[in-house]
DNA sequence: CGCCAGGTTGATTGCTGTCAACGCAAGTGG
DNA sequence: CCACTTGCGTTGACAGCAATCAACCTGGCG
């Protein structure tokens, strides 16, 4: 559990320009709202606006629901990364905590008022922006014209490149999110997640430890089978 | 075919303030490099930095390509939108016009550098990215979680929204892409859309007029069938 | 040590993909 | 002016991958 000093401390050092007078700081400062939430708890925003949420600790998920109880899991965030939370439309967003998690909540709207007078500050949340934009594009790609194996290796991938620890040589992650959330994010069962893991387990190009450890043995082909773009066009 | 003038005084008049001096106008239009091209042209970018595109005229694709020949249509962008096209990543994108179209094309660094100095233009790219990015998630629902009929019908109301015309009072939509287009888009096979096509005729939800023309019969039948949120959480 | 939610494995179904033929409209050239 | 071609869309038969339904297992926690 962190203060909130630290928690606002930590996001003005990464998304708000050094150079910001401490009058502009406190402005933004009092926008901010601490939310501490334990694991597996969806945060009761309003759905009426946007929302602009740091994840200090922890790890939480963006998750877009349809009809008849389907969900799709938009994104996933993890420690230092600003996200953007999207008023309800056609569907609705939820943001849930894949584990305790501190964060910190701003009203969009208010957060682009205060914005406004400072480049640097838009500059930052256009970053975040264009970084989700190009993972959500990267998503519909996957979702849209990738098998099961494809969509769990570009996962494991993926998740390497952001939560995946160095431990003897290999690459090692623990993963925050259950079969449900892995299967609602790449738009299959658990049951289709399960059986890409055994596949990739019994090939030995993964190891799994307990039911949130995977042990990347073999990275290259673990890629080879992800259906990246391997030739230039 | 629009002049250079006609293109960059309606991209200004859309997407930089109006309190813009005159030599900052003239500096955001040295950046813009008109291209006009034909119908179903690839743009030749440069994979090795994001663009900025403003559509004049016409209609345009932005198409993610993963192995084996797969191809994920991410977006399309209609006159007076702005999209931001990435550089290669994990996979490449092409941007691809629908009919004969008139762009501008920005070099985005060149274009964000520029817009440093002025928070009205970060705020227009900012909003350009968040209804881009926005669309992209709804995407991700649909290619994650509906079936082919929901695809179709989500597909529809999106662009009666989008290009749709009242004609007696009815909704009318001129598609400017082909059934490859619309099924590399929802994820899809050609045939597959066809038939859903089919089925939503027999239904009298819509009618088709030549390749390109779709009416819409009954709308509230379309949005019954597109697989969204009935009710609130 | 025993519970039990979460995960794995197996049998079967079904939606969409694949392969193939046909239809239709627009364009071309004799 | 019409036969031929060509590109796109539609329809049909069949196959296959992932979903569904159903046990069974496991490891993390009290």
């Amino acid at each position: 559990m962190m203060t909130f000093a630290e928690q606002f401390d930590r996001f003005a050092q990464l998304h708000l320009p050094a150079h910001l007078g401490d009058d502009a700081i406190l402005r933004f400062r009092s926008l901010a709202r601490p939310v501490d939430a334990a694991r597996d708890v969806a945060l009761g925003l309003d759905e009426g606006s946007d929302h602009l949420v740091f994840v200090s600790s922890g790890a939480i998920k963006l998750v877009a629901h349809a009809s008849a109880g389907r969900n799709q899991v938009v994104a996933f965030h993890f420690p230092d990364e600003l996200v953007v939370v999207p008023a309800r439309a056609e569907h609705s967003y939820t943001l849930s905590t894949l584990r305790k998690s501190d964060l910190l909540v701003f009203d969009y709207a208010s957060f682009a008022d205060l914005a406004r007078s400072d480049p640097a500050v838009l500059r930052s949340l256009l970053d975040t922006a264009r970084s989700s934009l190009s993972r959500s594009r990267e998503k519909s790609l996957t979702l849209g014209r990738k098998t099961a194996t494809e969509r769990l290796a570009s996962f494991l991938v993926g998740m390497a490149h952001r939560i995946g620890v160095e431990r003897e040589g290999l690459t090692f992650i623990d993963l925050p999110m259950s079969r449900r959330d892995i299967a609602d994010s790449l738009g299959l069962t658990i049951e289709t997640v399960s059986r890409q893991f055994t596949i990739l387990r019994d090939l030995g190009i993964v190891r799994t430890v307990g039911k949130s450890g995977v042990q990347l043995v073999d990275l290259r082909a673990l890629e080879a089978r992800a259906g990246y773009l391997t030739e230039a066009a």
